[in-house]
DNA sequence: TCGTTAGCGTAATATCATTACATTTTATTT
DNA sequence: AAATAAAATGTAATGATATTACGCTAACGA
């Protein structure tokens, strides 16, 4: 039984978050030189932002910092940039929160398995191989070809648990 | 381990829908009177026609159902029958799609786990209590405790599949 | 350096969902 | 049966999320 991944724990009040943000656009930049995607200066701007809480945060929440930092900027172009990180698998949306987060492990791709907190929204995301496999073999009993999962578990948080 | 349990299958092209519908509403009908709560006409019209379709349908359509067999009726007035039959356990949403659909087990209370076709917007669902298991140990160990659970499978349906 | 493609600017609009308050219906108490 | 309270519904406005369409510019590949 494969063991199970944290790859984005609740993070804990103090740690320093400025480096948890540029580590993640050093792997970024990385991995977009390596596969030939153009990590541009407005992705990167967005993607730096979605890292800016250690939690999901909604398109129109960046549009509203790119707006702040950045000059006017329309919403199709937040989405847009959100749909390259999406893609290059750097963020993970959240459809059950319209949200999205960083992906703390961009380099092996694979659909989130997240835990959410409904008090104070922020979010963990594992990865639980026994899960997928599992899925795909019930799915497999009825005949359905598995492309993509969400799983997405509401709840509390270890700080907010014990409130 | 427990079985994994086929709640609603990917429907054959030919099997009478119609007696799904009735049996969902005899269904509603008979938990409604067992737990005190009304089914409304217009929660029960909301209900049918969600089930309508053999697969998940968005607030709008089923709007737009509305005022075709109802009168005028607005976007509130459905969203309401759809907090109600969600609470009541009657439909899920999914949240990967804006959508509901109708629970043919809705005696014993579940979060759904969802096969969805990209395709033809079919969708089955299922229960693996393996699954629920298996993520309530993980969030354990990061110290979350679980309240609901979002499954949601994205790919093709076997008759989408064959194709 | 020319042609092509990818990225971005901009406006409009589509889609999904909620709030606030008035009215009506149903249930409960007297 | 009448008075009261609670639940459900009618209605309008608005909020929140996301996409389309079209034109321009920058980067890339031949």
């Amino acid at each position: 039984m494969a063991a199970t991944r944290v790859i984005s724990d609740f993070s804990s009040k103090k740690h320093n978050h400025k480096s948890c943000v540029k580590t993640a656009v050093k792997k970024a930049e990385s991995i977009c030189i390596d596969r030939g995607m153009r990590l541009t200066r407005l992705r990167r701007k967005i993607l730096e932002l979605v890292w800016s809480r250690h939690g999901p945060l909604g398109a129109y929440d960046i549009l509203q910092l790119m707006n702040k930092e950045e000059g006017r900027v329309l919403p199709n172009t937040v989405y847009r940039g959100l749909d390259f990180l999406i893609e290059a698998g750097l963020i993970h949306r959240l459809d059950s929160m319209n949200a999205f987060m960083g992906c703390a492990d961009p380099v092996s791709r694979h659909s989130g398995q997240f835990l959410i907190c409904r008090s104070c929204e922020s979010a963990a995301e594992i990865h639980d191989a026994g899960i997928e496999q599992t899925l795909g073999r019930d799915a497999k009993r009825v005949g359905f070809s598995v492309e993509q999962q969400t799983i997405e578990v509401l709840g509390l948080c270890p700080s907010c648990s014990s409130d």
